[in-house]
DNA sequence: TCTGGGGTCCTAGGACCC
DNA sequence: TCTGGGGTCCTAGGACCC
């Protein structure tokens, strides 16, 4: 058995941690730039506002009357991974192996238990977290990923299963299977829910009960095997994904940025902190893509700098990953007012089983040890205590607007909450 | 005026091998 | 004039996730 728990309106739920005037109230959380709604409590959702809807469209069509006014919060992820890491320490201590899937959410291993004991054992965890960390959370038991991810909606719609549904017998399964749309299947997305609905699959229960061929020829091997586990087989791993396979950092930019050492700037923060995230999996990476272009919505034709850089050795070191990323955008630099840019780390392998270079004439050693003196600084005074020159050329007005963030309650101290008794 | 960010996996097709 | 068969590896693009 599987038990999957996942955080409920996870980025409100930790900004009401915080703000408890908030409960009840309609509340939601932009992405980057402010742009998009990301996150939203049910009294949000009550009101219309659609996942990823641009936020400037829902204010305009949700007008100013009282009863319609939104609280919106830029999106604060120190806060977010913080208290993520929270829950999922406390999940840990309930299970002998739990890989966590997302921000919020983790699969719990828990075949330790007996299973008409779950159920139980797990409402007592969803009370734990709510007091310890002030998150409500939502866990769904099953034979199957995909099944269990089924419970878990349940157990977010009715109230009455106190926060943990199970899916244990076959009954269950088909009743289960019966009230759930198709599209709402994990792994059921857009381009599949238009093959399935001309060929009269409307609810899980109607696609787990087609032949396996069905969902092979319709929607290959990811489909058969989201069949697979409606039906009970228990075959979605995703337990190996310990170690990022890439790693990239992008961003839009309030307006468009058409100076060059502005851009530099950004891009060289980027790729500081994407080669940081590299060495903290002990990973080199072989690869990388940097890019810029201008606004998508924009009239006109779209400006692209893409350039795929593939490094002669693999390597962590930031600056010699910065020197090859400034080189390939010089190649192909031209003044537009870029509104998005950013890096990809690609091919990445292991520090300790990389492929040597028999002519290496760098002075490895040596900056090997500078940058392990850097990261030791650094993870003493401060994440940007050392930087590259380029990082500090600039004025440091930021480049994307946050206009709503909330304090840094739990990683900053400066931002530490005040009681006043 | 304002439209996010960070990931994974799979597939088809091309280049290449003998 | 006629021009095979069986592979592997790599890449770009698509679909999906939260």
């Amino acid at each position: 058995m599987y038990a999957l728990c996942d955080c409920n309106n996870f980025f409100v739920s930790c900004e009401r941690v915080f703000r408890p005037d908030l409960e009840g109230k309609p509340v939601v959380v932009l992405s980057g730039n402010d742009g998009c709604v990301v996150s939203r409590c049910n009294e949000a959702k009550k009101l219309g506002i659609k996942m990823g809807e641009p936020w400037f469209e829902a204010k305009r069509r949700l007008g100013e009357r009282q009863e319609t006014i939104v609280t919106a919060f830029s999106s604060n992820f120190s806060l977010y991974g913080d208290l993520s890491s929270r829950v999922m320490s406390i999940l840990a201590k309930h299970t002998p192996r739990l890989d966590q899937y997302s921000i919020d959410e983790a699969f719990l291993h828990c075949d330790h238990m007996p299973v008409h004991e779950l159920k139980p054992y797990y409402e007592q965890v969803v009370l734990q977290i709510r007091k310890w960390v002030g998150i409500p959370v939502s866990i769904g038991l099953a034979p199957t990923r995909t099944l269990a991810k089924i419970a878990s909606k349940y157990a977010k719609q009715y109230p009455a299963y106190n926060g943990v549904c199970i899916i244990d017998t076959d009954e269950k399964r088909q009743k289960a299977l019966q009230g759930f749309d198709i599209e709402d299947v994990w792994g059921i997305g857009r381009q599949a829910r238009k093959k399935l609905l001309p060929a009269g699959v409307v609810t899980a229960w109607d696609f787990s009960q087609r032949l396996p061929e069905f969902a092979r020829n319709l929607l290959h091997k990811p489909g058969l095997q989201t069949w697979q586990e409606l039906n009970g087989y228990d075959c979605i791993d995703i337990s190996d994904r310990a170690e990022r396979q890439s790693i990239s950092q992008s961003r839009t930019f309030e307006h468009g940025i058409s100076d060059r050492h502005t851009l530099e700037k950004a891009l060289v923060d980027f790729m500081s902190y994407c080669a940081e995230k590299l060495r903290r999996q002990h990973s080199l990476c072989r690869q990388f893509i940097v890019y810029a272009h201008t606004s998508r919505f924009a009239e006109g034709e779209m400006q692209v700098i893409h350039q795929v850089v593939t490094l002669p050795f693999p390597t962590a070191i930031t600056t010699e990953l910065i020197g090859y990323m400034l080189t390939a955008l010089r190649k192909q630099w031209k003044p537009y007012p870029y509104k998005k840019a950013g890096v990809v780390l690609m091919n990445l392998t292991s520090a300790d089983n990389a492929q040597q270079m028999l002519f290496d004439e760098r002075p490895k050693e040596r900056d090997e040890r500078l940058q392990k003196a850097i990261d030791r600084i650094n993870s003493q005074y401060g994440k940007t205590a050392l930087k590259v020159a380029t990082q500090v050329l600039n004025t440091n007005e930021p480049l994307t607007k946050r206009e709503k963030l909330s304090p840094c309650y739990t990683t900053n101290l400066r931002d530490i909450l005040v009681l006043k008794c």
